[in-house]
DNA sequence: GGAGAGGGCGTTTTT
DNA sequence: CGCCCTCTCC
């Protein structure tokens, strides 16, 4: 039975998935069913004769794709065997891995994350005796993080240090030199950071016109989603694999973009007409995901911004319940009062269609500490990583050096665990190794007997070979001694994670590949997958997603917005950018927590916070406030300390139940929520965009 | 050149 | 608190 495009998608909708070839854009907003758009786009292609290895799905992330793969399977009812999905930087990583000639590393490659690029970074800083008695000099990470900005915006590190960190422009010609050195390391020792996926791939197409031929006739249907997250030399690998005739559909949405810290560039989404010739555009404005009530707190946010966006989302989802905007007392008590709202809401929806949101990852730790304690199972996305852990690392260094002999951050790290032998030595021995010195070698393991054991161990693993699970295991039993004198406190926790990581390890057949996976996929995640529990997410990884109901915890600020971002416009307005992505996740209930203190470990003291700015936004009605009270309890904002003010509650608004209460209709004001009742005869109600009125009731038509 | 002790200090977001 | 840098002693 064919599927009924007609009936399943709307005329906009419909339109782009009926696109024929050649460029096109799709400006999707929130919720206007963009993961429909292209997974029905991936059906008609398949139902229209599109061999289904000529697609190529770039995203955002991994599991993005794979999840439009399945469902275009289910809807076809067929499997779309040889589609390719991915992210960009997974995608380069595959070409690369096949051609590494052209890369200039024969040999093979190791891939360094986050944590090996600063620790090469910060090595390469001590060997260039760079900030020695500086005490203003950057440390590794902001090291790192400008290097990294510098080639992801393409511009001198001294133009970044003049955009962002301008106190740091004294030490530009320094931190120069230092990239320079770091980029050439990487060279020598055959090392790719993310960066240099994206480059290498480019490089290598534009380069190699064979290959950029056969790639381009593989992947005649190129779609990239979340366009708006591209950086520039993204946006050229799509121009290059594109190629003249432009094959490639782009999907993304401008008030969407929260990725400019990492070098994504709006201008992309902008200028793709420009750079396609005759792209065809289509909108997509209307949204299915949320009630009226949350469209109308979400364009409140996106109407405060600098530059505001032509878009308007509207749905026919009319009714719903008003968001709350929860103030409580501290922090503390915001886990509390947050959790109280999880267990309300899990008696209306299943945990899953529950997600608590925040802007960094420690941000949740009050509220895990508390789930735990009640013994309600929760998932965390975002926030430290599981291959991030030291140990964890540490393993993996192991293997990596089975691979690539030269790579030596992984060196490092295992050296690290040979006792009397630091960064010289380590550098003295892997020259040696790499240009066969014996006696050299003879003698620093006569002179460090750990050493013997560990060049043993790693050949052992380089002749045999083994699968990636077996060679897990056998570093685990090299290891743990090792990680037991290290971390003496919890060394039986951090052994279950590295039992973890055989299990990971035991779904790859080649080691190569698991290495990879771990450094670019971010859900290559130990833990099992439980089927209903809460969600917990930075609001970055809950991009794309979607929950019945939504809580958004710490909106104060220098926490949301982050600290860093108050200082500067461009960064403040992402920030509003990221509290709409956070608000327009739900569906049907969405809450708000604004704690009037946060706890500051730097004082040990409670501080008082100011509100997060955008929430000055919202128009008065298009909330409801709650407080919370000394006593404890929580109530429509105003209430309590007037109740308890005063006792003669009668001739006053006292709080209510809005329940009870219910919704009311005005001529003029339209739909309104009645918050309390002002005797002898009138009611205070909130009138999404009007606010908070007293009407008296004979003009109120009761709903 | 390495290991371990002591003081200062600052919390983003991700491939 | 936890990281990172510096200082001291082996």
């Amino acid at each position: 039975m064919p599927i009924d495009f007609e009936k399943e998608l709307n005329p906009a909708q419909l339109e782009a998935v009926r696109h024929d070839t050649g460029p096109l854009l799709v400006v999707a907003g929130a919720g206007s069913g963009k993961t429909r758009t292209i997974v029905y786009r991936l059906a008609w292609l398949v139902e229209h004769g599109v061999p289904a290895e000529d697609i190529l799905l770039l995203t955002f992330t991994r599991k993005a794709a794979q999840e439009m793969l399945k469902r275009a399977e289910e809807i076809l009812k067929q499997p779309l065997a040889g589609a390719s999905g991915g992210t960009f930087h997974s995608f380069a990583y595959s070409v690369l891995r096949r051609n590494p000639v052209g890369l200039g590393m024969a040999g093979g490659f190791s891939l360094l994350d986050r944590g090996d690029s600063e620790d090469l970074v910060g090595r390469i800083k001590t060997d260039l005796g760079l900030g020695k008695g500086e005490r203003s000099f950057p440390k590794k990470s902001t090291l790192t993080d400008l290097i990294t900005k510098s080639r992801n915006k393409e511009l001198a590190i001294a133009q970044v240090l003049e955009q962002e960190a301008f106190h740091l422009t004294p030490f530009a010609g320094d931190i120069e030199t230092l990239a320079r050195e770091y980029g050439r390391f990487k060279k020598e020792h055959a090392l790719l950071d993310y960066d240099d996926l994206l480059f290498g791939l480019e490089a290598l197409l534009a380069s190699d016109q064979a290959l950029r031929r056969v790639l381009r006739a593989r992947h005649g249907y190129l779609m990239v989603d979340e366009y708006q997250d591209t950086n520039l030399v993204q946006a050229r690998i799509v121009r290059l694999l594109a190629g003249e005739a432009g094959n490639v559909m782009a999907v993304g949405d401008d008030a969407q973009s929260i990725y400019a810290f990492r070098g994504a560039n709006v201008a992309n989404i902008m200028n793709f007409p420009k750079i396609f010739k005759d792209a065809r555009v289509i909108t997509l404005e209307r949204n299915y995901r949320s009630t009226q009530p949350i469209l109308d707190v979400t364009n409140a946010i996106l109407s405060g911004a600098r530059d505001k966006f032509e878009k308007r989302l509207y749905t026919k989802r009319s009714g719903g319940e008003k968001p709350r905007l929860v103030t409580p007392l501290s922090d503390q008590s915001q886990a509390r009062l947050a959790l109280e709202r999880i267990i309300e809401l899990a008696r209306r929806y299943p945990l899953h269609e529950i997600a608590v949101l925040f802007r960094a990852g420690y941000q949740s730790y009050p509220l895990e500490v508390a789930l735990t304690r009640l013994g309600l199972s929760y998932r965390k996305y975002g926030g430290a990583r599981f291959h991030e852990a030291a140990h964890v690392k540490d393993v993996l260094a192991y293997l990596r050096l089975a691979r690539n002999p030269s790579d030596l951050v992984a060196w490092q790290r295992v050296c690290a665990h040979v006792k009397g032998v630091g960064p010289k030595t380590t550098g003295r021995i892997v020259r040696a190794v790499l240009n066969p010195d014996q006696d050299y070698l003879a003698k620093a393991r006569k002179k460090h007997p750990d050493l013997t054991e560990l060049l043993a161990e790693l050949d052992l693993l380089r002749r045999t070979n083994p699968s990636p699970a077996r060679a897990v295991e056998r570093i685990n039993a090299f290891y743990a001694p090792k990680m037991a004198e290290r971390y003496p406190d919890d060394h039986p926790k951090r052994q279950a994670g590295l039992d973890q990581l055989a299990q990971i390890a035991a779904a790859y057949s080649d080691l190569e590949t698991f290495l990879a996976d771990l450094c670019l996929d971010p859900d290559t995640q130990a833990e099992p997958h439980r089927s209903d529990c809460l969600v917990l997410s930075t609001v970055h990884s809950a991009k794309g997603l979607e929950w019945k109901a939504v809580l958004v915890i710490d909106l104060v600020e220098e926490r949301f917005p982050s600290k860093k971002a108050m200082s500067r416009d461009e960064d403040l307005e992402e920030e509003r950018r990221l509290l709409y992505v956070a608000c327009t996740r739900a569906k049907e209930s969405l809450s708000l927590f604004s704690p009037a203190t946060v706890f500051s470990r730097f004082s040990g003291f409670s501080e008082t916070v100011a509100p997060c700015p955008f929430l000055l936004d919202l128009p008065p009605g298009s909330v409801e406030r709650w407080q919370e009270s000394y006593a404890g309890g929580v109530s429509p904002a105003g209430g309590a300390a007037d109740r308890d003010r005063d006792p003669d509650q009668g001739s006053r608004p006292g709080p209510v139940d809005p329940a009870r209460l219910g919704y009311c209709r005005h001529k003029i004001f339209g739909q309104g929520k009645i918050v309390a009742k002002v005797p002898p005869n009138k009611f205070r109600v909130n009138f999404p965009g009007f606010g908070l009125k007293v009407i008296v009731g004979d003009y109120l038509e009761m709903l």
